[in-house]
DNA sequence: GTGAAAGCGCTAACAC
DNA sequence: GTGTTAGCGCTTTCAC
């Protein structure tokens, strides 16, 4: 039969210890202004690592009311390894607070991300693309005392990766571009803030706003977008991401127009297989770390009772992989 | 300031229902042999709802025992997007059963998976390789009753993966095959469990097992890999996966190599952009719905009590997605 | 059929 | 400094 394997509990400590499991609370969260002899607090720490204790996360958070899990929302979209760069630079900046991240991925036949969110018991919940209020209100009935990002701001973030892409054109001499949106509707919102921020560089540069055109996957849509671009004079291409590039790079080819004496095209995370394209794509990176941390920050602050937070709109630290696509 | 947002209780339903606690507790886990009138039971289910109601997920597995919750143990690994699928899947099937899925990326400097287990509560925990026995006796320790793949066991499912691609090539009349693994060491242990696979079709068709060769994404070990195949006399060849198999694509169109013509290449996982590579990628993509099920049957029998279960080995329905690079 | 009461493992006042 | 005590929100026996 399976072993019924009891959990070692914080009166097994105590017991073990020779003191009161209230003791064995103070030292294990070491509390501060609870003045306890070195001795005591190292034999109760010998103890609890030779018993293997952990603490019971459940009955922790029902008795003081928080519960250290960040409960990430992962938008049920076809992303890349990207995300999992970014999920790993999230559970490292939280773990340095103490906090332990879940990730949902969203899908519409799992639970309600409300439902989770009580389930688990999250303390807190991050989103990729901003939450509406209503979301934000269920969230926080479900528990949740800390929601990003809170309305439309997040995303904020992104502009500046449409802008470096646009810019980069630019600075190449391009002075028509094309703005490549994926054909997935879920990518809508952020695609047009990606856009927005190549709109303004061009702007900026005195050009006029780029053409944008819905590239899905496959030759089809991508091959009538580089055709009408091409008809407009368009010879640089942003795509909003690095598939949608590869798209647009596979319909150039497919269409015996050069890449990039003809056209230019680039694309947006790197993914592992950009640099194996024909030709190696150009894409812009962004560091995950600094979004992470900055997630972080908030959620820390928000925590701690603190409004939003002080400063720092969208220091998206963003950086270019000049590969031949451009 | 922000809202406290006092969570509905169970109380607040009993009390707006008329009813005890236990009553409700009742009604809303609708146990058996507790003939309810029909009448109370709507009412509060009716004031549940209207309240918002959510049960406290926290105290409910503290007073219970059980928690529903499983977690799931991703590796860090550059798994693509085929990943999310799969967990969808799985939510999907666990939600059927009222359990919810939450998800833990298991990089280095997150926090350790037992203690992540013990901190949610989580009931059973899958990972994607096999947990060694330490591993297995360390998350039960930490509050997991069941753990999956309990042994070198899971992988078997890999098996027909690799023996899928090399019939395919063997079919197309392909003599002498290599298999490419992907250099990230992690992927060492699935990989083996794949070229075994390819193994057993080429011995039953009486060839010679595949020429394995490490590739990883990049031109430069590619092409080593492709000129020591084509010297060998290697016609086709079977990539771990998908980006594996772009990167001896890509070798292959570098060293002036005809795809397929003098080789051939198979890959794993039909990622987004395997249509889009030149030429498209012909790859292999298993039934990730069937693998979800197979387990979160497993977990529900674990859970009931049951032992590991009848039957059913390896059971990964295979698709073959027939494209141009074979 | 429904309610009262005793905890689940832990934290946090408060006494000693 | 350390132990005692009262819950956190829920489930679950056991009386009514």
């Amino acid at each position: 039969m399976t072993p019924p394997a009891k959990r070692t509990t914080s009166a097994d400590v105590a017991r073990a210890a020779g003191v009161s499991r209230a003791t064995v609370s103070y030292v294990l969260n070491d509390r501060p202004g609870q003045s306890i002899p070195e001795a005591t607090r190292r034999r109760i720490l010998d103890v609890a690592q030779r018993l293997e204790y952990r603490p019971h996360g459940t009955a922790r958070s029902l008795a003081s009311g928080r519960s250290d899990i960040v409960l990430l929302a992962v938008p049920d979209l076809p992303i890349g390894a990207s995300i999992s760069r970014f999920v790993e630079e999230l559970a490292a900046a939280l773990a340095e607070h103490g906090l332990t991240l879940v990730t949902h991925l969203a899908g519409a036949r799992g639970r309600p991300l409300p439902d989770v969110c009580a389930t688990v018991g999250a303390t807190a919940v991050i989103g990729f693309t901003p939450f509406d209020p209503d979301a934000v209100r269920a969230l926080q009935r479900a528990g949740a005392q800390v929601v990003l990002p809170p309305a439309a701001d997040g995303d904020a973030a992104m502009v500046p990766i449409g802008r470096i892409q646009a810019a980069h054109l630019i600075d190449r001499g391009h002075q028509r571009l094309g703005y490549a949106v994926p054909a997935h509707p879920d990518f809508e919102q952020m695609a047009a803030e990606r856009l927005r921020g190549a709109t303004d560089a061009c702007i900026a540069a005195g050009l006029a706003p780029p053409l944008s055109a819905s590239v899905g996957l496959d030759l089809q849509t991508a091959g009538r977008a580089v055709t009408d671009w091409i008809a407009a004079g368009v010879t640089g291409v942003c795509a909003f991401n690095d598939e949608t590039a590869m798209a647009v790079l596979a319909a150039a080819v497919h269409h015996g127009i050069r890449v990039p004496a003809e056209l230019a095209v680039i694309g947006v995370d790197d993914i592992p297989v950009a640099p194996l394209a024909a030709p190696p794509l150009t894409s812009v990176r962004f560091d995950l770390h600094a979004v992470a941390r900055r997630r972080v920050d908030l959620i820390v602050a928000g925590l701690a009772g603190q409004e939003p937070s002080p400063e720092s709109p969208a220091m998206a630290a963003v950086q270019l992989i000049q590969r031949s696509s451009t």
